[in-house]
RNA sequence: GGCGGGGUUCCGGAGCGGUCAAACGGGACGGACUGUAAAUCCGUUGGCUCAGCCUUCGCAGGUUCGAAUCCUGCCCCCGCCA
């Protein structure tokens, strides 16, 4: 016979790549109590994106079960910094940033996490040790069995540098699990390694230890790589609609399904051609993190920007000097969207600067101001600004 | 402690006395095309008062008509052996 645990296991363990080990969610289900859901959360990094709303989604799915997310700053790490000469990326970060950093995260990630059932933890409470409490955690593990993780064990055998501190990390966070007795955590693939050493350091410990549930990960909008800031193809939560609505539009047709099924988990509708499906992936996406009238807004407008290459029903304005002679155009063109002037000057020379539709050539540099009040100047495909005459 | 390899434009990475604002690849941006902010093709990618000028090749000096390239000192990084 199924038990109620049985049936929540199975729930909780769809569209999971490990559930490990067998039967052991069912197990602490079985124990009747909120479970404790660890999620580890790097400081340096505030922009939520959709490939963590694969993970936060399940979270969601665990909280409304009556459980109890854990979610945990990695403050100490952050503030001790990585000295390895390729940590460009892993800044010293001040208490006062990881803290606004750990606001903005909470209030992003709220747009999938119920607030209320989180419990947010700082790891300085906990790592801040003394060298002898680290020389226990360390004795819980050998060498060895930190190099066996791939990324390790690529660079070790590549001769690429690797600092204890690196190696120290997985340990660091496998305390955590530790310290908030975490019942599960959850984590992408890539994070099975450091979730499975979690079960023995808790184990050492003599600690319960903890289920490990993994997600598949979500390609970027190239289709290729995994979402990431860095790699640049990701779309944050908290982008405006009409930046998740084209950059959806961007994915690559094969990387659809995908798509649909890690973020909305379900499968593609197999009846709409891959344009109208693009589309209604798009507008989901932004329906939920957005709302239903931002939605169609977004999509109104790609349909007169992109399709009829119209300009947008709403423009920013910015207003220009209003000098007594010309208006140099370099400069405003610099002014408006960023960039050197040598780069409008080449912008204008390639024919991407058009005003009020016009497009203007290499040779218009000083213009009247006549002619710019009131006109939208349009750089490149997507970029616009009515142009106002200062007073 | 010993030996060896490095620090170049956003990233990776060529260049090793002039033809270097610096190959090539990636990324980004622009154009054409498209259902698309995809793919593909073409182009651009230090700054400026732009047919010219100015500032870049770890830092500081020096040699030379001329240095990213040679010399001296310094700083930093990496690997190997012990």
């Amino acid at each position: 016979m199924t038990t109620r645990a049985d049936d929540d296991a199975s729930f909780l363990a769809r569209d999971t790549v490990d559930c490990l080990p067998d039967g052991a969610l069912a197990r602490k289900l079985a124990l009747g109590r909120p479970l404790r859901v660890k999620l580890g959360l790097d400081p340096t990094a505030p922009d939520v994106h959709l490939g963590h709303t694969v993970v936060l989604r399940k979270l969601r799915e665990f909280q409304d079960r009556g459980h109890v997310v854990v979610l945990i700053i990695g403050d100490y790490t952050a503030r001790v910094g990585d000295p390895s000469g390729r940590s460009s990326s892993r800044p010293v970060l001040s208490g006062e940033q990881i803290d606004a950093n750990a606001r903005t995260y909470v209030e992003q990630a709220a747009k999938v996490l119920d607030p209320q059932r989180i419990e947010l933890r700082y790891n300085a409470e906990w790592l801040d040790m003394s060298m002898e409490q680290l020389f226990a955690l360390t004795r819980t593990t050998t060498v060895a069995q930190l190099l066996e993780r791939d990324d390790f064990a690529k660079r070790y055998a590549g001769r690429e540098p690797i600092s204890i501190l690196e190696l120290l990390y997985p340990l660091m966070q496998a305390y955590d699990s530790v310290a908030v007795r975490s019942d599960v955590e959850l984590g992408g693939t890539d994070q099975k390694f450091n979730l499975l050493l979690g079960r023995d350091v808790q184990r050492a410990y003599g600690v319960d230890e903890q289920v490990v549930v993994t997600m598949p990960i979500l390609p970027g909008v190239d289709g290729e790589r995994k979402m990431s800031k860095s790699a640049g193809n990701h779309i944050g939560v908290s982008e405006p609609p009409q930046e998740i609505y084209g950059k959806t539009l961007s994915l690559p047709d094969r990387a659809m399904p995908g798509w649909f099924e890690l973020l909305l988990g379900e499968g593609m509708p197999p009846r709409l051609t891959p344009r109208d499906a693009k589309h209604a992936l798009a507008r989901r996406l932004v329906e939920r993190l957005h709302s239903a009238a931002d939605a169609a807004a977004a999509a109104a407008q790609f349909e007169r920007v992109f399709v009829q290459g119209d300009t947008p029903e709403e423009i920013e304005q910015v207003s220009f000097a209003a000098t007594d002679g010309p208006v140099h155009l370099p400069a405003l063109i610099a002014d408006c969207f960023g960039g050197s002037r040598s780069d409008a000057r080449r912008k204008l020379a390639q024919g991407a600067v058009k005003l009020d539709g016009a497009t203007l050539g290499a040779d218009d540099i000083d213009l009247a101001p006549e002619r710019l009040e009131g006109a939208v100047l349009q750089v490149g495909k997507r970029r616009f600004r009515r142009l106002r005459r200062a007073a």
